[in-house]
DNA sequence: ATCATTATTTGCCAAATGGCAAATGATAGT
DNA sequence: ACTATCATTTGCCATTTGGCAAATAATGAT
């Protein structure tokens, strides 16, 4: 790609790319020729507070990556509770995996929990991608599988402790997002009532 | 492989490798001589009742596939309490991942919870099928995957529910599995004390 | 700045679960 | 069949958490 189609990028996009393959190569090497075809299939995506990434009943039709701001994934219970299963924050990629994958419809929203910025990349582009780059599905399946063993292991151990050692474990796993999610939220994925969750804050000052 | 290298299976290990196919087949396709490859590998092991198939502070060394009993996988919280992860059945893969991937001491027990009977690959193995079979890599991602977004999809609905739920939730997954696995590490996995499941359990009748 | 709306905190009491110990039941080895 | 050992159940009471409603605080729109 030549160099001239890098001048329309603005200097922030230029920097949000950066933080993308910052987060790609730890998973694998990539040639400059390689990393622009990438860019050259980004596009970004700003998400207001409370919109959509993906929503339940529909599929998911696009790959993500967080610049800014934070994502929750929830679905409601069969007593119709909304639960937030897990929170995506900056750098990390985003993908209703299931959905995106076997073009079915997905169970769960994705949805902004602060105004969000990303990259995004349609399913054409991300198909087209993974059949042009060689080595590029060995990236994505580590990325992926680290993702899904870190939920494993984030929201697991939460099972078995008590709501107080559950918020703190929350805190130490996304002690920069705690102040910026809703203390709904953070309840319904820690598995307690608000009001509970309120009193444990107030009761670990 | 010549017929001849059949003859010295038993019947029981022919059934078994049979199960293993079954499984690996749902993921993708391989070849008679692929699968002869494969077979020409595997090892069969038995585990008693409480022996211990991979360590915590030990290195993983081999994959295994569950074709009788069941395993789970535990470890110690900072309580010093054992807490019950998650349990495999039968035609389910079984391989401490980070351990075995990265050569590192692992922090989780796998241990039989009744006696089990196996087909493992060893490390050396299981390398050399995934530089030798073509397309190999790509079936066993999706096997771990498959496995890791189950792992998910059972323990995480348990955060949001109260004790009866969660235990129903688990009979739905391992009905089979109830009466063989003890109260205790049951208990332990849905994070409720072993008198409380007792009277869950008086109740529910 | 003011109001309307939404989020969080608090009080009160009920329900669920835990902690501990004893009783009962199941199992394996001799 | 008989212990010894381990697993499960049960009773009693303390603690934690939930449910509901009202009070207070924070936020956003005008």
């Amino acid at each position: 790609m030549p160099n001239g189609k890098r001048a329309k990028f603005s200097f922030k996009y230029i920097a949000d790319m950066e933080a993308l393959f910052n987060f790609i190569l730890k998973f694998g090497n990539l040639n400059r020729q390689q990393m622009d075809f990438i860019a050259s299939k980004a596009k970004t995506l700003t998400l207001h507070k409370e919109a959509y990434f993906s929503e339940a009943g529909k599929i998911a039709r696009q790959v993500g990556f967080i610049t800014e701001g934070i994502l929750r994934v929830c679905y409601y219970n069969n007593k119709g509770e909304e639960i937030t299963k897990y929170f995506i924050d900056e750098n990390n990629l985003v993908v209703d995996l299931e959905s995106f994958d076997n073009e079915i419809c997905s169970s769960a929203y994705v949805q902004a929990v602060t105004d969000c910025k990303m990259i995004v990349f349609s399913r054409k582009d991300w198909l087209e991608l993974l059949q042009t780059i060689v080595g590029w599905d060995a990236i994505v399946h580590k990325i992926i599988s680290r993702a899904l063993m870190q939920k494993v292991e984030r929201r697991s151990p939460l099972v078995s402790e008590d709501a107080t050692t559950r918020y703190l474990k929350f805190m130490e796993i996304y002690p920069s997002a705690v102040n910026r999610i809703p203390l709904a939220y953070i309840a319904s994925y820690l598995g307690v009532t608000q009001s509970s969750l309120s009193r444990i804050r107030k009761n670990i000052r």
